[in-house]
DNA sequence: TATGAATAGTCTCATTATTAGACTTACAAC
DNA sequence: GTTGTAAGTCTAATAATGAGACTATTCATA
């Protein structure tokens, strides 16, 4: 059966990760920040089977996080970049990745992060907080229906404790 | 053929997605955040099938993120919940929402947003930035690689422009 | 121009994952 | 006991993923 569609839930969250479409999709996203721009790079890279890479950049550029264009000084090329909104995911790799080298890698630490290219120091770490910097855990936080929720997501939200 | 697996990767990213599973264990994990315990509940509120939501139960409960427990009240129930380090995916699906809210709901915008509970206002928006709270650009970051990076990961970085 | 290599895909077929929905088991309420 | 609820499991159909061969186009070079 088609995997079911999240695009219709009424969630930020769940239109994201249509978007982006699955685990291939954030890897891809991550290799295109950091320089990666031909699709071949991308099969040597992540070791992504070539058809199932064609398929999940198409997803990608039909969703508007990456373009495709021709390269200038190769025919042979295609160039894969990321759009605008494609290099605004950045906060959402960097938030996979602060929680990954901080729950999955032991006692070992970390093999890599994203740092300051100028200062080489680790980027600060992202926390969840108020608008006047007061840190907010999970207890201290809801969810709020905006003006455009429908009706039943407001019913939804009404259920819930808090 | 099965899935290939991301942890093999030296990466946080992909060592968080591996965990983490795919797009139902965001929405998942964002249900149990918001309140909901029980199995029913999750199918009731994701509509995703009960052999589906079994299997990732399993495999978040497996990689600590959640935990089940009989409930005290109602031997017909488990309860469903979230470990330390799966509370800390709080940031992740802020990072998510944020980009969803802002990209995906055009003109009318988004239905829903994560809310301080006691003053019912937004959650601030999460930014990439120094130590000194300096907002990087994708252009501003690069990926370094620590101490316990494998031979070839610090040569792919080096491959890296910039 | 002819030849060979590089690049970006596409195609086939085998295997795994997802899905809907019926079914089972255990417990609770009456 | 009878009925209902909760948490799964089972079956069969369909979709996604995988490895690897194959094609088409373009570039580099003799």
């Amino acid at each position: 059966m088609r995997r079911k569609s999240f695009d219709d839930q009424a969630c930020g969250i769940a239109r994201s990760l249509e978007a982006i479409g699955d685990g291939w999709g954030f890897l891809i996203l991550r290799e295109a920040m950091f320089g990666v721009s031909a699709f071949d790079g991308f099969v040597e890279r992540l070791g992504i089977p070539r058809n199932t890479l064609a398929t999940k950049l198409d997803g990608l550029i039909a969703h508007g996080i990456m373009l495709k264009e021709p390269d200038q000084e190769d025919g042979r090329r295609s160039r894969y970049g990321l759009t605008p909104a494609g290099e605004e995911l950045l906060v959402v790799l960097l938030a996979l990745q602060q929680w990954g080298n901080k729950w999955r890698f032991g006692r070992k630490g970390p093999p890599s992060f994203m740092a300051d290219r100028a200062t080489r120091r680790p980027v600060s770490t992202l926390i969840v907080q108020d608008k006047d910097g007061t840190p907010l855990g999970l207890g201290d936080v809801t969810m709020i229906a905006g003006p455009s929720a429908p009706a039943a997501l407001k019913r939804a939200f009404k259920k819930l404790p808090g």
